[in-house]
RNA sequence: GCCCGGGUGGCGGAAUUGGUAGACGCGCCGGACUCAAAAUCCGGUGGUAGCGAUACUGUAAGGGUUCGAGUCCCUUCCCGGGUACCA
C-alpha cells in the first residue's frame, strides 16, 4: 500500500514519541533554552473545540523548530482543574468532583496525543492534586506573612434562586449565568489580597514586555492610575472633614456642592434632622440597587440633600452636601467635590437638582456644549485666573500644601482581589481561626486537604460546603492546643494558574514552588499563547504573584512572560441568511429591529455578489453573509475529532495555521481542510509514486540542479523566517509552491527531499516522520538539524522588472542578473520595448526613475 | 460615549523600507483519464471592452503628498473587541 493513510501513521507515530519519550526535556545548560508555554486549559467535559488546537499547534510548530535549532525547549502541558462545572455536576449527581475531573483529563490527554503535539508528559501538572496544590497554599502563606492578605466584610453575589455565591465572572447582567436568575449583593467575610499595593509596579513593569499593545493597553486601564489632588472640606457646624480625590484641583473654585457615596461613613453624623428621613430612604433604595439596575438607571441621576454644609477651602463659601449613587464607595475616598461647570456628570446632577454652576474654565466662544471639560484659562479663580490647566494644577496644589487643607495624591481604579470563594471544589486556605484569630498553618503541615463532605451544596445561609465536614472544621492549634476552626472558603480557580508555569520546571521538587537553579535557566516563559479573553484578569494576577515571589526570592525575573499572543477566535462556517416576514422574502437591510422574521439558510450557490452585498441570485435582495461564533444552539460547532476521523491531524493541525494570522478572528471551512489535505497526499505522492502494487522511493541519488536548489532555498529561507515571525499561513503556502515545483520534475534528489520533509515537520509531524523513515532513517527527525540556508542558491540568473511610464506598467523585461544594478543598460533595454517606444513617441522625458533590480519608471511630458 | 484592532476577487487570505495588487488555498469554468462517477492530472479565473495584442478600471468612500500609494497624511462610513457614572 503506498497511498498516504494518516490514520495509521498518527497511530504509529503518536506510539513511538510515547514510547521513547521523544519529548522528555533535558536541561543541558551549555544549550540556549526555550520555554514556550500554552495557556492552562480546564479539562471541561464537552472535550476540545477546534479552537484549543490553534493556539497548541503554533506553539507546537514553535517547540519542533526550536529543538531542530538547538534549543533546549520546554514544552509542557497540565490541568486547571478546579472550578464550578465539576462542583455543579457534584450537586446534581452526587458525583465527586475528583472523579468528574479525572474523567476529564483522561479525556482531554487523549485528545491532545491524538493531535500529536510535542509535550513533555513527565511534567503534566494537576491543580487538583495534593502534591500542587501544597505549593498554592505555601504561596498563599507568603502573601499572609507580608500582610497582601486579609479578612475583611465584602459584598458578594448572592443567588437566592441558586442557594449559593457566585463570582463574579459568573454573574452576566446582574444575573446568573446558569439560569438568569437575579443576584443580589450580601456583604461577608472574605480574604481579600492587596493587588493594589504593587500597582504601580504591574503599570510601570507594562512597558518592557512584548505582548499586543491592546493587551497593555487594557491592563493600564484596568489598574487606572490618576494624578490629582486630595482636598478636605471641613463640614459647617460639625468637627469633621471630608476628604476628596479630585484629578481637577484647578476647578476647585467650581465647586458648588459636595456628594458622598450613600456608604460614605460620614452620612449618618452629618444628616440634619430634617433631612433623616429622606437620607435612610434612599441609603436603602441604593443597597437594593442589583449592578443590572444600576447599569439600567445610568441615564437619571438620584440623590438626596443631607441638610449639612461643608465649607469650600478656596473661597471659605458654604456649599450643599449632597448623597447620591454616581458617586462609587469604592474609588477615591467616596466623595467628591462637584464641579459642573467642567464635569458632565456633576453638570447634570445640579441642572435636576436646581444647583448652581460656575465656569472656572473660559470655553471657547462657540462651544455650545454644558460641562466644558478641555483646555483653557481659567476664570472665576481668584489667583489662578488666567492660567491653563496644568499650570492651574501645579499652582492650586502649591496653595492646598502650604494652607495644610490637601496634597498632591495619586488613585488607583484597581481594587484588591477578593480571593474566597463559599465552594467545596477549590484549594483550602491554609488557615485556622483561634480565638476568632487568622493563624497560618505550618508550611509543615500543608497540604491542607480537602476533606470529604456529603453533598456539595452551600449551606442555607449560604455558608460554604466545607462548613459542613465538621471533623475537619474543628482542630486545635498545634502550637497552644487551644480550639481552632479551620477556614471554610476556598481559594478561586485563578490560584492554581497563578503559577502553574513555574511548577513545570520542576515538578517534583520538594523544596519550594520551584527548584531555584532550574529556575533561572528557564524563566521567563519566552513565548505565551493564549485566548484574550485573559488579557486582564489572569495575566494580571499572575504577574501579582510571580512580583510577591520575586520578592520573597522564590524567582528571579520581575516578570513571568516576556512575550504573549493571543490566538483568534475560530468561527463556524461562513453563512448566508435570508429574512421571511410575513411569508415574504424581505431583504436583510429591511429587517427592522423587533421584526418577527424567520431566519432561511441558503446554499452558497443560491447568493451572489451585486456592489458592496450579497443578494439572491438573479434579484434585487439582499442576504446576510456572515460567519458566527460557534454554539450548540446554533448548531455550527465542529468537533475536532471529526476531522481527525475524516482527514487525520495533521490535516486538521496544517489548516488551523493556513486559515489566516494566528491573531485573527477567522471562520472554518470544511473545504479548506480537504484542500490542505490533498496537499499532504500531493507531497506524499511526490516521493512514492502512486504505483498501487509495491512502494516506489521516488528520490534518487542524483546531484540537484540549480534550479533545484533554488526552489528548495526559497523554501528554507521563507519558512525559517516566518515560522520564527509566526506567520504559519505564509510558510505553509511556501511548501505548497516547492511541492507544486518538485512535481514538475524527474525525480526528487534525496539532498533536496530531505530538507524538505525537515521544513514540513513542525506543521505535519506524523506524515514528516513517516517519510523521513521510508527514507531509510532510523529515529526520530525531531532533533534533526534544521535546514541551513544557502543564500548563494537564491540568487537567480535573471531578473524581471517592470517598466513603467508615468507609473503605468508597460513591458516587463528580463535582465540578466549581473546587469540588473547597471542603469543605462537596463533603461536602454526598456526603452527599446514595441509597448514602450509607443508611449515615448512624441513626447519628453522628464525623469528617469530607476530602482536596481525592482522597477523602472519613465517619466513623460 | 471613550480606548484599541480591522475593511483587498465569489470565499479564507498574500503583498520587504512606498516599487508589477490578488502569492497560496477554496470555489467556479474548460479539458484529459473513465462506460460513467469519484479521485487525480492539465489549463483558465478581479471587473469592463476586444478573436487577440492590448486598453480602461479596481484594495470601504472622498480628498491630499509622491515619478509611483493597499502601504504615508486628513475627513467620513462600516465591522469586530474591550470598557463604561472611576471624580
Amino acid at each position: 500500500m503506498s497511498s498516504y493513510d494518516p490514520a495509521s501513521i498518527e497511530k504509529k507515530w503518536q506510539e513511538y514519541w510515547q514510547e521513547n519519550k521523544t519529548f522528555k526535556t533535558t536541561t543541558d545548560k551549555d544549550r540556549p533554552k526555550y520555554y514556550v508555554l500554552d495557556m492552562f486549559p480546564y479539562p471541561s467535559g464537552s472535550g476540545l473545540h477546534v479552537g484549543h488546537p490553534e493556539g497548541y499547534t503554533a506553539t507546537d510548530i514553535l517547540a519542533r523548530y526550536k529543538r531542530m535549532k538547538g534549543f533546549n525547549v520546554l514544552h509542557p502541558i497540565g490541568w486547571d482543574a478546579f472550578g464550578l462545572p465539576a462542583e455543579q455536576y457534584a450537586v446534581k449527581t452526587g458525583t465527586h468532583p475528583r472523579k468528574t475531573t479525572e474523567n476529564n483529563i483522561t479525556r482531554f490527554r487523549e485528545q491532545l496525543q491524538m493531535l500529536g503535539f510535542s509535550y513533555d508528559w513527565d511534567r503534566e501538572v494537576n491543580t487538583t492534586d495534593p502534591d500542587y496544590y501544597k505549593w498554592t497554599q505555601w504561596i498563599f502563606l507568603r502573601l499572609f506573612e507580608k500582610g497582601l492578605a486579609y479578612e475583611d466584610e465584602q459584598p458578594v453575589n448572592w443567588c437566592p434562586e441558586l442557594g449559593t455565591v457566585l463570582a463574579n465572572e459568573e454573574v452576566i447582567d446582574g444575573k446568573s449565568e446558569v439560569g438568569g436568575y437575579p443576584v443580589v449583593r450580601k456583604p461577608m467575610r472574605q480574604w481579600v489580597l492587596k493587588i493594589t499595593e504593587y500597582a504601580e509596579r504591574l503599570l510601570n513593569d507594562l512597558d518592557d514586555l512584548d505582548w499586543p499593545e491592546s493587551t497593555k493597553e487594557m491592563q493600564r486601564n484596568w489598574i487606572g492610575k490618576s494624578i490629582g489632588a486630595e482636598i478636605d472640606f471641613p463640614v459647617y457646624e460639625h468637627n469633621d472633614e471630608i476628604r476628596v480625590f479630585t484629578t481637577r484641583p484647578d476647578t476647585l473654585f467650581g465647586a458648588t456642592y459636595m456628594v458622598l457615596a450613600p456608604e460614605h461613613h460620614l452620612v449618618d453624623e452629618i444628616t440634619s434632622d430634617e433631612q433623616k428621613e429622606k437620607v435612610e430612604e434612599y441609603k436603602e433604595y441604593a443597597a437594593q440597587k442589583s449592578d443590572l439596575e444600576r447599569q439600567e438607571l445610568t441615564k437619571e441621576k438620584t440623590g438626596v440633600f443631607t441638610g449639612a454644609y461643608a465649607i469650600n477651602p478656596a473661597n471659605n463659601k458654604e456649599i450643599p452636601i449632597w448623597i447620591a449613587d454616581y458617586v462609587l464607595a469604592h474609588y477615591g475616598t467616596g466623595a467628591i467635590m462637584a464641579v459642573p461647570g467642567q464635569d458632565e456628570r456633576d453638570w447634570e446632577f445640579a441642572e435636576k437638582f436646581d444647583l448652581p454652576i460656575i465656569r472656572t474654565v473660559e470655553p471657547p466662544e462657540d462651544f455650545e456644549g454644558k460641562a466644558y471639560t478641555e483646555d483653557g484659562p481659567a476664570i472665576n479663580s481668584d489667583f489662578l485666573n488666567g492660567l491653563k490647566i496644568t499650570d492651574a494644577k501645579t499652582k492650586i496644589i502649591e496653595w492646598l500644601e502650604e494652607n495644610g487643607v490637601g496634597k498632591k495624591s495619586v488613585n488607583y481604579k484597581l481594587r484588591d482581589w477578593l480571593f474566597s470563594r463559599q465552594r467545596y471544589w477549590g484549594e483550602p486556605f491554609p488557615i485556622i481561626h483561634v480565638d476568632g484569630e487568622p493563624k497560618a498553618v505550618a508550611d509543615d503541615d500543608l497540604p491542607v486537604e480537602l476533606p470529604e463532605v456529603d453533598n456539595y451544596q452551600p449551606t442555607k445561609d449560604g455558608e460554604p460546603p466545607l462548613a459542613k465536614a465538621e471533623h475537619w472544621v474543628e482542630t486545635t492549634d498545634p502550637e497552644t492546643g487551644k480550639k481552632a476552626l479551620r477556614e471554610t472558603n476556598t481559594m478561586p480557580q485563578w490560584a492554581g494558574s497563578c503559577w502553574y508555569y513555574l511548577r513545570y520546571i520542576s515538578p517534583e521538587f520538594d523544596g519550594a514552588p520551584v527548584e531555584p537553579e532550574e529556575e533561572k535557566y528557564w524563566m521567563p516563559v519566552d513565548m505565551y499563547v493564549g485566548g484574550s479573553e485573559h488579557s486582564v484578569l489572569h495575566l494580571l494576577y499572575a504577574r501579582f504573584w510571580h512580583k510577591v515571589l520575586y520578592d520573597c526570592g522564590v524567582v528571579s525575573t520581575e516578570e513571568p512572560f516576556q512575550r504573549l499572543v493571543h490566538q483568534g477566535m475560530i468561527l463556524g462556517e461562513l453563512e448566508y441568511t435570508a429574512y421571511e416576514k410575513d411569508g415574504k422574502i424581505i431583504s436583510a437591510d429591511e429587517v427592522e429591529e423587533g421584526d418577527d422574521v424567520n431566519r432561511k439558510p441558503l446554499d452558497e450557490s443560491d447568493v451572489e455578489k451585486k456592489g458592496d452585498r450579497h443578494v439572491m441570485k438573479g434579484t434585487e435582495i439582499t442576504v446576510n453573509s456572515k460567519a458566527h461564533k460557534m454554539s450548540k444552539s446554533r448548531g455550527n460547532v465542529i468537533n475536532p475529532d471529526d476531522v481527525v476521523d475524516n482527514y487525520g491531524a495533521d490535516s486538521l493541525r496544517l489548516y488551523e495555521m493556513f486559515m489566516g494570522p494566528l491573531e485573527q478572528v477567522k471562520p472554518w471551512s470544511t473545504k479548506g481542510v480537504e484542500g490542505v489535505n490533498r496537499f499532504l497526499n500531493r507531497a506524499w505522492r511526490l516521493f512514492f509514486g502512486d504505483n498501487h502494487e509495491e512502494e516506489i522511493l521516488n528520490i534518487t541519488d542524483e546531484e540537484p540542479s540549480k534550479e533545484q536548489l533554488k526552489v528548495l532555498h526559497e523554501a528554507i529561507q521563507k519558512v525559517s523566517e516566518d515560522i520564527e515571525g509566526l506567520r504559519f499561513n505564509t510558510a505553509i503556502s511556501a511548501l505548497m509552491i516547492f511541492v507544486n515545483e518538485a512535481n514538475q520534475w524527474e525525480g526528487v534528489p534525496r539532498s533536496v527531499a530531505e530538507p524538505f520533509v525537515k521544513l514540513l515537520s513542525p506543521f505535519a509531524p506524523h506524515i514528516a516522520e513517516e517519510i523521513w523513515s521510508k527514507f531509510g532513517h532510523d529515529e526520530s527527525l525531531a532533533y534533526e538539524p534544521w535546514p541551513e540556508l544557502v543564500e548563494e542558491y537564491l540568487k537567480a540568473e535573471t531578473i524581471d522588472m517592470p517598466v513603467q511610464v508615468n507609473g503605468k506598467v508597460r513591458a516587463n523585461i528580463t535582465v540578466p542578473a549581473e546587469k540588473s544594478k547597471d542603469k543605462d543598460f537596463v533603461l536602454g533595454l526598456a526603452k527599446q520595448q514595441e509597448n514602450v517606444e509607443r508611449y515615448l513617441d512624441d513626447t519628453t522625458i522628464v525623469k528617469e526613475i530607476f530602482v536596481p533590480g525592482r522597477i523602472v519608471n519613465l517619466v513623460v511630458k
